[in-house]
DNA sequence: CGGGATCCTCTTTGATACTG
DNA sequence: CAGTATCAAAGAGGATCCCG
């Protein structure tokens, strides 16, 4: 997804940008608990795969949305954080999840 | 996308609503216009193809958040118009269509 | 005009290893 | 711990033709 068709309308590049099947989602653990390791992602993902998990961390930090820190040591630790454009996503994030909130109860009890 | 699996969070089930290709986007326009016909929202998205834009079209009907009024004359004439839940989504398009414009500048000068 | 039905291709995703 | 590699399966998407 990193590399996209040039988006015609500015919902549609937002969407390219956070639309991947996990995307918003990752945003969202990262901006609610600051600084996350790999670990602590999955952990909050459980279904995501290892492949699908690392692909799109990969490509949030190649468009900019996080950045990651890798410490060289044994074991080894990374961790992730989001950039200032990452960040002012914060009120759609949230905005999003009210709106799911409404939809779940409502679909399911 | 109409049967989906359980999110698990709220978050997750936003983006199955309106994550799809050419969701956003149709909602967007249909915000904008308050009642469009089918062809109108084709020359508002002119690479999505008939087949994509009536299937979205579809799950989005199914999901509740638009509505699709049939008129049975010849030819034939459809109007799709946004739900109130649809509609719930204003301030959150709004929002995605600012941030999107801050990246389209950034990235396409 | 507003699609549906088919067929076919390409991308995405999943399972299952393996590694520095 | 934090991933990568490889292969297979599934699904999304496009092209084309058709219809009321």
């Amino acid at each position: 997804m990193t590399n996209k068709t040039k988006p015609l309308c500015a919902i549609e590049a937002s969407m390219q940008l956070i639309g991947g099947k996990y995307k918003a989602v990752i945003i969202w653990h990262i901006m609610r608990n600051n600084v996350l390791r790999y670990s602590e992602i999955r952990k909050r993902i459980p279904h995501a795969t290892d492949k699908m998990l690392a692909q799109q961390l990969r490509e949030l930090e190649a468009d900019g949305l996080l950045h990651k820190t890798i410490y060289p040591v044994v074991p080894p630790k990374t961790e992730y954080r989001l950039t200032e454009f990452g960040q002012s996503l914060a009120q759609i994030l949230n905005l999003l999840d009210n709106w799911g909130e409404v939809y779940l109860k409502e679909r399911y009890n």
